[in-house]
DNA sequence: TGGTTTTATGAGAAAGGTTACTATAAATGA
DNA sequence: TCATTTATAGTAACCTTTCTCATAAAACCA
């Protein structure tokens, strides 16, 4: 049982697939509504789908785009690729998912196998210092929107971003203004420019406040194992702290989580701040206070973004930056 | 700057297009070591990508798979996607992400979409009684295997499945041998068989015991909102219950916090038990007893078995049955 | 040594399903 | 009647793979 062609349809119809082919394409003006309607019909009753493959041989369009992430499992990557995928499928696109583990190597190949697929348009989570991948992108002009985290030196790219600083700053703002004095930072992966701004925010607004002291500052890996381990030496290290700013709301969970254990109360005794706002972060008790980045938003207009790049139109803006904000809740 | 092409490569090199493919497809045992490394060399500093768009058309193979689900951003499903996925990448194949909503419509459109991507092989995670989508990929004679949801009549399809009845049996007896005498069961979307099944399992050692009740069991969907919307409900309607067996883990995280806001003691007053045992139930605290399914070992595996498929292996196992079991943590 | 058979190597062309450009025939209009 | 429009056909191109066939060199034999 071979597959359906616009040969086939072409023949059953008596006209050439030139004929077929417009009609599918809707550049079909010119048919006589006669021809048209024949060429439906038989295209349903063989129950024919056009072979895409082969229409973006000739078109060089895939109607693809990918979207290379560290971890769809963590939520909120799983937030930013629903959003995308909304965005895509409405806009008649589909998207391939490439998991890289914040592994540069593991990033280069998927962008490879991307670019090899004919897709139309790359949106990259980086995990790192990813600078050779970018640059592979550039090099086969495949447009491409840069999400979350910035790239050190490629300012000129089109991204969707947050301020991370202003988010901290507002956190840790709030925290001092619960009469928090010593509030201890823990950060993400280092080489990762949202953890710089992010941990700039906290150190100079404790800064500004003659607060800031080296040994309260901590680094994870943004990865709920990583907040526990973080925080049991938090618990172990340090005699007195009053309250914890997580660079992300997934590392808060392990270490809320680790306190209770301990027998902290929250917040009473400590108050946990987090980054992000996923889903979760309102449903585990005590529910949680964090700066909230829109992440539907963003992954969205990242999609819509990268859309319109590759459509070539004119006057896109090239960087939008989104404002988080501070949500209260029971940890604070 | 046009794409590099296969046929460049065999210009430079002075040779046919058939020797260059012949040495990117390891075909090449008739090459001369010579003109294989000129080629080679020639690709290397051209920065070669092949065309797998080209490749795809004429060897009918794309080395794409789709992953059909309800929504990525619920961590159970992240959670199997992520292990397809990986499993996937490491045999060569890459991965098309489809949210469906639990619509059928939409699983019906992402059908079409996959096959006319010549797409070789169909991973479907079905959101009700997806028939229709399900015959549609057998008239196409696309390898398909259903994840996690069994659909009715659909038995003799590849699939990787849990066995729920056993499962929830075991939960109940665990909370019987506890002393809970009233348990809640939150029952699953009941057009969903597994739903059918995790009841059946509930319903028959409730029986068992004498201890069935029409009034104990309430109906969701899966959701953390509708874990709460439900356990309010519950609240508000039922005098004495003891325990909730909620059927998956979802929504007890969503009942959990109804609980503790409303004053509860778990477990001192109420067991909870879930079912999935996704990542963060045991992060929670208190931590989630739940009925664990083997996640990510299903997910890999019905990635290995699609290829499997897909390669046309012999003698394969139609259907695997993984085997939950009871994880015993803080909520009992 | 000369001629024939193998073997190693690679050329050429078709096929895959579609789009896009050009050409052509028929119908229409002035 | 000629020019224009309308409707459709023909064909090249997209980039690979794959099959068949050709050629030159090497090996063989007497």
């Amino acid at each position: 049982m071979r597959k359906v062609t616009i040969n086939d349809i072409a023949k059953m119809a008596g006209v050439s697939k030139t004929t077929v082919s417009m009609v599918f394409n809707n550049k079909d003006e010119n048919i006589s509504r006669e021809t048209r309607e024949k060429i439906l019909n038989i295209a349903k009753e063989l129950n024919y789908i056009p072979n895409s493959i082969a229409r973006s041989l000739a078109t060089k369009k895939s109607y693809s785009i990918g979207i290379i992430l560290p971890d769809i499992t963590n939520p909120f990557f799983s937030e930013i690729a629903r959003a995308i995928e909304d965005e895509a499928n409405k806009l008649g696109y589909n998207v391939v998912l490439c998991n890289t583990d914040n592994k540069v190597k593991k990033e280069e190949e998927y962008v490879k196998l991307l670019i090899s697929k004919l897709i139309d348009g790359i949106i990259f989570i980086a995990g790192g210092e990813s600078k050779r991948s970018i640059d592979l992108i550039k090099n086969n002009n495949i447009p491409f929107v840069l999400v979350d985290r910035y790239i050190d030196g490629y300012e000129e790219c089109y991204g969707v971003f947050c301020k991370n600083y202003d988010g901290v700053v507002e956190g840790v703002e709030y925290l001092l203004s619960k009469n928090k004095r010593n509030i201890v930072f823990v950060n993400g992966p280092k080489d990762l420019e949202i953890s710089r701004q992010r941990f700039q925010g906290y150190k100079d607004t404790m800064m500004k406040y003659g607060l800031f002291k080296e040994k309260l500052v901590y680094e994870s890996d943004f990865t709920l194992e990583g907040g526990k381990i973080v925080t049991q030496r938090i618990i172990n290290e340090l005699k007195d702290f009053d309250a914890i700013f997580y660079s992300n709301d997934v590392m808060a969970f392990g270490g809320i989580k680790v306190l209770l254990r301990n027998g902290f109360k929250i917040p009473e005794k400590i108050s946990i701040m987090g980054f992000d706002n996923i889903q979760i972060s309102q449903f585990i008790e005590p529910e949680l206070t964090t700066i909230a980045q829109p992440i539907y938003d963003m992954g969205k207009r990242a999609c819509s973004l990268l859309i319109d790049i590759i459509n070539g139109e004119e006057n896109i803006e090239k960087v939008y930056y989104f404002m988080p904000k501070l949500i209260i809740r029971s940890t604070t």
